[in-house]
DNA sequence: TTGAATTTTGATAGCGCTATCAACTACGCT
DNA sequence: AGCGTAGTTGATAGCGCTATCAAAATTCAA
């Protein structure tokens, strides 16, 4: 028991303290336990006696003991940096999603590193990956990179944990933090049947994000489940992108008998809509009802403001950082890689571009 | 000079060591001084013969090294925790400052700590600002925030550096960095002059910004200069809103005599512009012309894509944390306040929404 | 009951950096 | 010359935590 020394510096000399902050030595010495014991109880490794880490456990708690995170990875001397890779073009989430990770990176006292791929061929994003996984101890990857088997596959054959975020499909081998794309989407489709819409028309998102195919199913089935059968003409495919719904929307809205709603599988789409039908003299949402999905700034810009689903992209940015931590930890303690799929609670924002339609 | 222990463990057992991180050892060594000199230098510290600072100075670029954050703010019993405090509404800029700050910040091994202020009171805000001002060493405010004198002389009373992003006004106590608003707005106005417009109407930002009243003054200067008078009836007050330009817009198109161009204080009010136009079944540019300002993704969202200003928000993010660090390590050597007035090159981006007027 | 295999715990030695103060330079002065 | 005084530099001692390995306590088989 190493207590005459800390002695020493409590009564002592110190010279330079921080002010309140609690350290390991003083819940261990509480405790009666050595700082080497708090810190395997603090860390979660398994060898420890069951009736010490609970002992341990509430000293941490009675003392309101939180650790210092500069000097953790300071010793630990494994650089916890965690690396968030985006490809611009069609992230509108970036904000909401760097404000989330940043939240949830300061709380773990993790670093934060960003990095741009764009524009990048197969091959190129193999290197950049197997460079990336040589600096970092974890990558977050936002869509659409987290589609990319190419990158995933590098990533995990480095043996660094991965999380994807909004990913539609559950990936093997990387873990996944989303919504349910699925749910979100038929439950749209409800909202706009529960209005009294039954010529529904549809909007695709980009054929290589797994979400939009799940996005269309959600809506494909509570439209069976109401029994109505989808006219095939009334699905356009779209890519995202605000000019795809530009163009998606004129044929639609170019049919002798047009759709009373646009449920476009994302935001942008949906304002597209919103400026074309517009345009045609047609007001949202006395003429047509729109809806959209993400709920980006965008659904808020144009005017009405889009009802739509919101996925809370900053909270699942900031959990992508837990769990990617747990398992860099686990992983160091040796045991096996651990993929898990979390998904989170999306919400169903309404706001003024749904009404019934008005041949009811 | 304690070469002989650095030398033991050079090349001795040490049994855990990072991977290729160059340490404030290793650039001792090689420019034969002690490590405390490498730290005075890097961290500036006036105390340093000018020699031995640029011999430092040298090694630490050959050797690019960088300081581990962990051991600095663990040394330094002293985080240098620097906050960007944002107020979402307006703030199309985000992700973009979000990124350069967050640039800056691993660059310089800062943490980075963010804060939305959104629906304070004048009291709320004082009382925010009193509690960051003891939480971080320094804050990065972009506008509006920058705007906000209560903000301001509370955080300057503090004693803490402040850096006002994109504001206007160069305020005495707080640094700058920004963009040369007038000169922008009156390239703008040139180039729509140069296209042969001259009924050009103008749609002015929100009155609570000075950035506002700059690129106001820029487009007169400019019509000024080109001896076109201004005609009022052309001016609309806007507030930076998608809706605000909406209305501003209708009133300028139901006149009989519409403009052939028209220049939105920022690209939200500029898309507003362009979906009225639309609405009132006109071509963009072919009927009439829109800029914008600002270069946010809503230029390029909107078809056709807005000839538009950019600011590279980025960049100047970045810069700000540097300027940061620099008066906080400053302030720390006991040296006086330093307020520093940074402007950056914007750049006149040149899209699809300007066009000669038909009627030249 | 004893010895080996196992689990749990603690002492030691840093991680990379900086605060502190002592030592060592120049200088200018009586 | 002798001695401050200011300006530079370096040695020392940690910051709070964890990797490592040895010591101690426990379990289990023989």
């Amino acid at each position: 028991m190493q207590t005459a020394p800390r002695r020493a510096r409590t009564s002592g000399s110190s010279t330079r303290r921080k002010g309140a902050a609690v350290t390991i030595h003083e819940v261990a010495e509480r405790a009666g336990v050595s700082p080497m014991t708090v810190s395997r109880v603090v860390n979660g490794n398994a060898n420890v006696r069951s009736a010490t880490r609970e002992l341990v456990m509430r000293t941490v708690r009675e003392l309101n003991y939180t650790p210092n995170a500069a000097a953790r990875s300071l010793a630990a001397a494994q650089g916890t940096r965690i690396a968030l890779i985006y490809t611009n073009p069609s992230s509108a989430y970036l904000s909401e999603l760097l404000v989330g990770a940043l939240d949830g990176a300061s709380k773990a006292a993790t670093q934060l590193v960003l990095d741009t791929w764009d524009h990048m061929t197969r091959a190129t994003e193999r290197a950049a990956a197997r460079k990336i996984a040589q600096s970092v101890a974890g990558v977050i990857l936002p869509p659409p990179l987290c589609e990319s088997k190419a990158v995933c596959s590098e990533l995990v054959a480095a043996g660094i944990p991965v999380v994807a975020i909004a990913s539609g499909r559950f990936q093997p081998d990387i873990s996944g933090v989303r919504i349910d794309d699925f749910r979100a989407a038929q439950e749209m489709t409800e909202h706009l049947l529960s209005h009294g819409h039954s010529r529904i028309a549809f909007i695709k998102g980009h054929p290589n994000q797994t979400a939009s195919g799940l996005r269309y199913e959600g809506f494909q089935a509570a439209m069976a489940t109401a029994g109505i059968p989808i006219d095939p003409t009334m699905v356009q495919q779209g890519f995202f992108t605000y000019r795809s719904g530009l163009e998606a929307t004129e044929k639609l809205l170019a049919r002798k008998k047009p759709p009373t709603a646009i449920f476009a599988s994302n935001d942008d789409m949906a304002a597209a809509a919103v400026s074309v039908a517009h345009r045609r003299g047609m007001d949202v949402p006395r003429d047509i009802s729109v809806v959209g999905f993400d709920d980006t700034p965008t659904a808020t810009t144009v005017w009405p403001e889009l009802t739509t689903i919101r996925q809370p992209i900053a909270a699942m940015a900031a959990s992508s950082i837990e769990l990617l931590l747990r398992s860099i930890r686990r992983r160091k303690d040796g045991e096996a890689r651990v993929v898990v799929d979390h998904v989170v609670a999306h919400l169903l924002v309404k706001r003024d571009s749904v009404a019934p339609p008005i041949s009811t």
